[in-house]
DNA sequence: GTAGGGTTAG
C-alpha cells in the first residue's frame, strides 16, 4: 500500500468517529497524523470542526481560535466553515473574517444557512447587521429574506433598523413586491407612523404596485386602532373601487372599534352590512359583538347573540367567552355564567388553546383545574384564571418602541470591528504553529484546550476580553505580552 | 442541487 491510499482510510477513519460523537478522539487522530505525517486532507478537518459545532459550542470556540493559529485559515471549505462558526459565535467575530478576507481578494460568501439560524434563533439585530455589512450571502438573499427580516425588526422595537433596511435595499437591484410594502406599512402602522404607511401607500402606484386585499386590510386596522373610524370606512370604499370585497376581517375591525369606543349602534350597524353584502361572521364577529352588548350591559341581547350564533356552528374565542362572562359574572348572573363555562370547556379550540399554555407553564392540568372550580360553583375563581389566561394569550398589541435603550447596537458597526481588530489579530495569527502545538492535550478527559502554566488565566472568554480591552485602550503590547505568555 | 419560506384582528 502505497503512503496515498491511505488518506482516504484516514479521512473515513475521522470522519466516522465524529459522526459517532468521538469529536475529540477524532481530533487527536488527526493531530497526530497531520503533525506526523500528513495523511489527512481538510475533509478531515471539516468534519472534526462540525462535530466540534454540533456537540460544544464554547468548546469548540476556544479550539477555534487554538485551531487558526496551528493551522492557519486553510482552504477555501474550511475557511467557509470557520468564519461559518465565527459568525454563530458572534457576528462581530464574524464579520471581522470576511473583512479580512475581502483585503486578501478573496472570493467569499457565507451559507445562507448561517443567516436563517441567526433569524430563527432570534437573533434579528445580528441579522440585521450581516446584511447592513454586505456579507454576500450564497444563494443571495431575496425579498422574502429581507421580508421577515424587516418584520422582525419592526416587531422586536427596532424602527431605525427596520428602516435603515427599506433604505439599504432601494439602492439594491432587489425588485419588492407587495408582500414587502404591506410588512413596512404594517410596521410603521405599529409604531403609530400613520402619515409614513399612507405616503408609503400612496407612491405604490407610482412604483407600479398595485395594492393587495391585505394592504387595505392592514391599513384599514391601523385606521380602527387609532380610532379613525369615518377614515376607515371611507378606505373601505376605496378598497371596493379597487375591486376587493372587504372581507369578515375588515369588518370585525370595524365592529372592535366602535364597541371600544362605546358607539353600540355603529357596531351593530357594521353587523348588519356584514350580513347584507353576503360576509361569513366568524368567531372574531360574535365576540366583537359580544363585547360591545359587554360595554352596553345589555347580557340579554349578548345572550341572545350568543344563542343565535351557536345555532349557526359559530362560536365566539377564547376573549369573546371572556366578555360574555365578565359581563354576566358583573350582574351576578353565576349560574348562566356556570353553564356558559361548561360550554366553552367542551369546545375543541378553546380545550387546545388551554392545553397549549399547560405545556408552557408546566405539567398541571389547568383545563381539568377550571373544569374543577367550574363543577363546584367557584365561578369568580374559574374567571380570575381564564382572565390570567386571557392576558398570557393576548398581550399587548403594540410593538414596544425604540427607546436608546440599545445603545451598544445602534452604533455604527465598524466600530465595533476595528475595536477587536487588533485582538483578533492575535489570536488569529496564522502560520506560526510550531509553539502551540504543544498546548493541546487530547488525552482523557479533554474538554478544551489548555492554557501555559505561566498564566493566570483559565478561560479562554476572559483572556479574550482581556485583550480586547487592552488593544482598544491602547495597550498592544502589554495585550501581546499575555498572549505570548499564556500561549508559551 | 432545489423549493419554499414572508405581510393583516380585540
Amino acid at each position: 500500500m502505497t503512503v496515498a491510499s491511505y488518506v482516504p482510510l484516514c479521512d473515513w477513519a475521522i470522519y466516522n468517529l465524529c459522526k459517532k460523537g468521538h469529536v475529540y478522539s477524532a481530533l487527536e487522530a488527526y493531530l497526530s497524523m497531520e503533525i506526523n505525517c500528513s495523511l489527512v486532507t481538510n475533509e478531515s478537518l471539516c468534519s472534526i470542526l462540525k462535530g466540534l459545532a454540533n456537540e460544544n459550542a464554547k468548546v469548540g470556540w476556544r479550539l477555534l481560535g487554538v485551531f487558526t493559529k496551528i493551522f492557519g485559515l486553510v482552504d477555501n471549505e474550511v475557511k467557509k466553515l470557520l468564519v461559518e462558526y465565527a459568525f454563530l459565535q458572534d457576528v462581530k467575530i464574524g464579520l471581522y473574517f470576511v473583512s479580512k478576507m475581502d483585503l486578501e481578494n478573496l472570493e467569499f460568501a457565507l451559507p445562507i444557512s448561517v443567516f436563517k439560524i441567526l433569524m430563527e434563533a432570534g437573533r434579528i439585530l445580528e441579522a440585521y447587521k450581516s446584511v447592513i455589512s454586505e456579507v454576500n450571502f450564497t444563494p443571495a438573499l431575496d425579498v422574502v429574506d429581507f421580508t421577515m427580516l424587516i418584520d422582525r425588526l419592526f416587531k422586536g422595537g427596532f424602527v431605525n433598523q427596520a428602516l435603515s433596511t427599506c433604505s439599504f435595499l432601494q439602492k439594491k437591484a432587489i425588485s419588492l413586491n407587495i408582500v414587502f410594502y404591506n410588512t413596512v406599512i404594517n410596521g410603521l402602522c405599529r409604531q403609530g407612523r400613520l402619515i409614513e404607511a399612507f405616503r408609503l401607500y400612496n407612491s405604490l402606484e407610482l412604483i407600479g404596485l398595485a395594492p393587495s386585499e391585505v394592504t387595505f386590510c392592514t391599513l384599514i386596522d391601523a385606521l380602527c386602532r387609532e380610532q379613525f373610524l369615518y377614515d376607515a370606512e371611507a378606505l373601505m370604499g376605496e378598497m371596493i373601487l379597487h375591486g376587493y370585497t372587504p372581507s369578515s376581517r375588515v369588518y370585525n375591525s370595524l365592529i372592535i372599534s366602535y364597541s371600544k369606543i362605546g358607539k353600540f349602534d355603529a357596531a351593530l350597524k357594521v353587523s348588519k352590512e356584514l350580513e347584507v353584502h353576503g360576509v361569513k361572521a366568524d368567531k372574531f364577529t360574535v365576540s366583537a359583538l359580544l363585547n360591545a352588548y359587554g360595554q352596553e350591559g345589555d347580557m340579554e341581547g349578548a345572550l341572545q347573540l350568543y344563542a343565535e350564533f351557536k345555532s349557526r356552528g359559530i362560536f365566539p374565542d377564547y376573549l369573546g367567552f371572556l366578555y360574555l362572562m365578565r359581563g354576566l359574572t358583573a350582574k351576578g348572573r353565576l349560574e348562566e355564567t356556570q353553564n356558559i363555562l361548561r360550554q366553552m370547556l367542551q369546545l375543541r379550540p378553546i380545550v387546545e388553546l388551554i392545553d397549549k399554555i399547560d405545556s408552557e407553564v408546566g405539567p398541571e392540568s389547568l383545563h381539568g383545574f377550571i373544569v374543577q372550580l367550574c363543577e363546584q360553583g367557584n365561578i369568580k375563581a374559574a374567571c380570575t384564571v381564564l382572565d390570567e389566561i386571557g392576558s398570557m394569550i393576548h398581550p399587548s398589541p403594540r410593538f414596544c418602541v425604540d427607546n436608546g435603550s440599545l445603545q451598544e447596537e445602534s452604533k455604527p458597526c465598524g466600530v465595533d470591528i476595528s475595536r477587536i481588530h487588533e485582538a483578533a489579530t492575535f489570536l488569529t495569527s496564522a502560520g506560526k504553529l510550531e509553539s502551540y502545538a504543544g498546548d493541546l492535550d487530547v488525552g482523557d478527559g479533554m474538554q478544551e484546550p489548555k492554557f501555559g502554566k505561566g498564566s493566570q488565566i483559565q478561560d479562554f472568554d476572559t483572556l479574550y476580553s482581556l485583550v480586547v480591552s487592552l488593544c482598544s485602550s491602547g495597550e498592544v503590547k502589554r495585550a501581546n505580552q499575555i498572549l505570548r505568555q499564556t500561549f508559551r
